[in-house]
DNA sequence: ATTTGGATCGGT
DNA sequence: CCGATCCAAATT
């Protein structure tokens, strides 16, 4: 295991976001280690960002990790039922992070895992794995980080606007969603071609 | 103390 | 479009 170091995170999230694309997220579980390929996610840039939690530099227990240093987890339970994963990225005290929208299965598991909720129920991430260090390094390892791929594959990233952010106004419709083109684990492909792409002849 | 609505998802 | 399901944040 060789987590992707601080200064990887320590960055624009912007940057980091579109970086992100094809990383391995890793997960230490009971039965071993679980790995995904990110291919989906979005950038939030708080003080100035309004679809960010912390717009206007909004500072509560929730948003609090977002101030703390770039490379940690910020967890965060969404309409009662889900839970997102976010990368704190940036200078500490500028609040930007990353959400993971989307894995495409690696090894260790093969639950959905298009959209951010259904990544977390896959992997088992919830409120428990709100501020851990994705960049712990000791012998023993972190519970949760981020590696790059041993082969990289070929990436034809997309972009687009945000999903769900339309109470932003102008943010709303900046380009900051990054996604793997032609991955059919991207949340917004429909459910007949990801059957179609997925289905095994 | 109470209200509101959300960085979602699957089914209709 | 709708409902599930609950908490953070804003408001009273």
């Amino acid at each position: 295991m060789k987590p992707l170091p601080r200064r990887f995170y320590a960055r624009d999230a912007v940057v980091v976001a579109r970086a992100l694309l094809g990383m391995h997220l890793c997960m230490r579980q009971p039965q071993g280690v679980v790995v995904g390929r990110i291919v989906e996610t979005e950038a939030y840039q708080g003080p100035d960002d309004l679809a960010a939690h912390s717009a206007g530099g909004r500072r509560t227990a929730r948003t609090e990790v977002m101030y703390g240093g770039a490379g940690h987890a910020y967890v965060y339970l969404i309409y009662g039922m889900w839970n997102c994963l976010n990368i704190v990225t940036a200078a500490a005290g500028t609040p930007h992070a990353v959400l993971l929208r989307a894995l495409e299965p690696v090894s260790g598991f093969d639950a959905p895992c298009w959209g951010p909720g259904l990544l977390c129920r896959a992997l088992g991430i919830d409120r428990r794995h709100n501020g851990v260090d994705l960049c712990a390094a000791s012998p023993d390892g972190g519970v949760l980080w981020l590696e790059a791929p041993g082969e990289p594959r070929p990436l034809r990233t997309g972009r687009s606007a945000r999903i769900g952010v339309d109470y932003a106004g102008d943010w709303a419709r900046r380009p900051w969603r990054f996604f793997d083109r032609g991955s059919p684990y991207v949340s917004t492909v429909s459910a007949a071609a990801r059957r179609r792409a997925l289905s095994v002849p």
